[in-house]
DNA sequence: TGTACATCAGTGAACGCGCGTTCACTGATGTAC
DNA sequence: TGTACATCAGTGAACGCGCGTTCACTGATGTAC
């Protein structure tokens, strides 16, 4: 006597049928083909529906059993994209460690990460100054996140009363500014390259550094002249 | 006897007729109807070509009377977006000031440049992160320049010998780096208001204030921990 | 275990549409005599 | 000044193409008995 199994969310990946497992296959190929068709000059905007399909394998009309349309796709992609970073920034945060090693290490995980991730992080640079509102306000709300959790962080670091948290959020927001540029100038790396990669973790360090030197000398309302 | 107009690079602006006249005028409405059409949600390269020359009002086989394709538009647009704000920042230089008034009335300037000129810096700030490649290499090397530029004007805010010109190019870069981040939020501000602005004016000053309480510490080499 | 039916991811054809580009043209402006 | 011709910015029609979306369909997988 067969058992058969519940219809369930815990449908697998393998190559073997299935309606859940052919399902996910295929949505992870539409996924897969926009990500790689988002190379050097495009945006996510100029991929046609039919474009990603055709690099997926299917027809254009299975597009529709996955996603409303592109815009629900480009909101997945938003969606992956951070997922992945925050975990990585959680992990970041955990480990408190001396100012000046804290800042290079970090550098040097953010930088390698961006490489690794390259297609979503193009994306989402991408799609932060270019997207359709919707996915551009998305974006947008994960930096702000980003933002106000280095301004906790960064009220640790810094001897008490002398920074207000307007002051913080507007320190934090100059951090993540720079990131943000840093990874647009990671992303135009030559591929391989270690000493490329070398020269940018430590332009990049040098910047933070600069920065934390100011906050360190920084006095709420005061710093006329 | 009618004196006959040499044909010269002189043509009017005029309304009356002419070829160059009309042609000039043609150019121009190509020109204007395609930094309209870049509104709150249009990337440059999404524009189409019929799209623009029924903006400007003439057929669409008119555009190659003027330009080769859009691309070629894009980079007039390009051309004319920088050519403006060079001399903007040429303006600024020539007026040595003590650095905290030249940080807030730069900001102040450039805050208000960037909104009376928002059609050009949203089409500049999107085409450098996601435009085609010429467009797009022909900002990075724009903003090179100021970059640059920037670097020697810091040169002579600094103590001799305390930061080597690497590093004035680093601080160069953080500081254009957040001048491009503060550029994109600028023209997130609804129009008018003129409250917000202040914010802002005041938020970005603040950002460059620590930036240079940094460098005014930083010394070359040294600074571990 | 075997059969009959249900589900549903993916198919293939069709549609109307806006696209970039071409081409011979029109008619106002410019020039030579 | 008047006429005959040249120039050339803009026209209007035509082309083939890829687009997003729809629809009835197919056939493998899932389930009830």
């Amino acid at each position: 006597m067969a058992v058969y199994k519940k219809k369930g969310k815990e449908a697998g990946e393998g190559e073997e049928g299935g309606h859940e497992a052919r399902r996910s296959r295929t949505r992870q190929a539409l996924i897969e083909a926009a990500l790689d068709l988002l190379g050097e000059d495009r945006t996510f905007s100029s991929l046609s529906l039919r474009e990603v399909t055709k690099a997926a394998g299917v027809v254009p009309a299975a597009f529709y059993r996955h996603f409303r349309g592109m815009d629900s796709l480009g909101l997945e992609l938003v969606d992956e994209s951070f997922r992945a970073l925050r975990a990585e920034m959680r992990d970041l945060r955990s480990k408190p460690l001396p100012t000046e090693q804290l800042i290079r290490s970090s550098v040097s995980i953010y930088v390698r990460y961006v490489r690794e991730q390259h297609r979503y992080f193009r994306f989402a640079i991408r799609e932060f100054f270019s997207g359709a509102t919707t996915t551009r306000l998305a974006i947008r709300n994960e930096l702000r996140f980003f933002v106000s959790e280095l301004a906790t962080d960064l009220a640790l670091l810094v001897p008490e009363r002398s920074v207000t948290s307007s002051d913080l959020q507007m320190i934090a927001q100059l951090v993540v500014n720079n990131m943000v540029m840093a990874t647009d100038q990671i992303l135009a790396l030559p591929a391989g390259h270690p000493e490329e990669e070398a020269l940018m973790i430590d332009l990049v360090a040098r910047q933070l550094r600069v920065i934390f030197l100011g906050v360190s000398q920084w006095k709420t309302g005061g710093s006329k002249a």
